[in-house]
DNA sequence: AAGATTGTTGCTTA
DNA sequence: TTAAGCAACAATCT
């Protein structure tokens, strides 16, 4: 979400927004003729990411939110060309797809597809005091300064959920998820099955470190299911080529070349090493 | 063909 | 009252 909203600042802030084509309305969480009436006529001026939720800011204190959940993609063509953020997407220059659900049309000729294969995520205009509360239910924002060792232990203090939940329970600590709660653990050396609340002193430490390394890392390599244009032979991007851990089931752990195993907490894949992670 | 899948919500239970 | 646990949401792929 962080490169998503990084590539989308610089090319759709600022243009008018002429149309939006909606061809999903179960997308659109709000009274349908209010978001068309927002939007239309309008303009992006910031873009903002509270965890995994972007807040794309207009004019008259309102916001768009976009929430891509599980297979929600966000790609903006121009004449030149189309730059894409989100998972797993096809070949960018064949939108709209079979699953574009909405389609922004700038009035340079420009345009955003919102495409959603499961129909999890969702398009949602809020006022001000809307987006405050919403803020609100997140927790600290781990790659911010704010997000210090202090914070981390006061955050994990007493919790009998297993460190895993903790990590991803999105009230506590704002966009973690399922791959890279695996990925933090890994790092740290810590079984994603402990108690959060028993954790030592040592431990808490690794922990907090492994977040904030994990988290630059992804965003050094633009996200973990982000892939960008189709290279000239036609080949989808990879860059899920980083992670350590998640989706190595079965492989030998890069660390101590045992094997990596995969259990289920709550209800999640969790791949993790045995030797390494105690 | 059953079980898996990157996230959140809202209900039930403790 | 709060925290924890879990099914549900939908559509694919293996």
């Amino acid at each position: 979400m962080e490169t998503i909203k990084n590539d989308l600042k610089k090319v759709i802030l600022d243009k008018k927004i002429i149309l939006v084509d909606v061809k999903d309305k179960k997308a659109v969480k709000s009274v349908f003729a209010d978001f068309l009436k927002v939007l239309s006529g309008n303009e992006f001026e910031d873009i903002l990411r509270v965890g995994k939720l972007l807040a794309f800011k207009l004019k008259r204190n309102e916001y768009l939110l976009i929430h891509l959940k599980m297979t929600g993609q966000l790609i903006f063509c121009d004449k030149k060309k189309c730059i894409a953020g989100g998972h797993n997407f096809p070949a960018a220059e064949n939108n709209p797809t079979k699953f574009t659900r909405a389609v922004f049309k700038f009035a340079n000729k420009s345009e955003l597809y919102f495409n959603d294969m499961r129909r999890f995520g969702y398009l949602k205009i809020v006022d001000d005091d809307n987006f405050k509360k919403i803020k609100k239910a997140y927790g600290v924002e781990p790659i911010s300064k704010e997000f210090d060792l202090k914070n981390f232990k006061k955050t994990i203090q007493g919790k009998k959920k297993n460190i895993k939940a903790v990590l991803m329970d999105q009230s506590l600590i704002a966009g973690i998820g399922n791959i890279y709660a695996d990925e933090v653990l890994f790092e740290a050396g810590i079984m994603p099955t402990r108690p959060a609340g028993r954790l030592s002193e040592k431990e808490q430490k690794e922990i907090f470190k492994a977040i904030k390394i994990i988290l630059k890392r992804a965003i050094k390599h633009r996200g973990t299911t982000f892939s960008d244009y189709l290279d000239a032979k036609g080949e989808k991007g990879n860059f899920t080529r980083f992670l350590r851990v998640y989706g190595r089931a079965g492989k030998k752990c890069y660390k101590c070349r045992g094997i990596v195993k995969k259990i289920k907490i709550g209800g999640r894949g969790t791949s993790f090493c045995p030797k390494c992670q105690k």
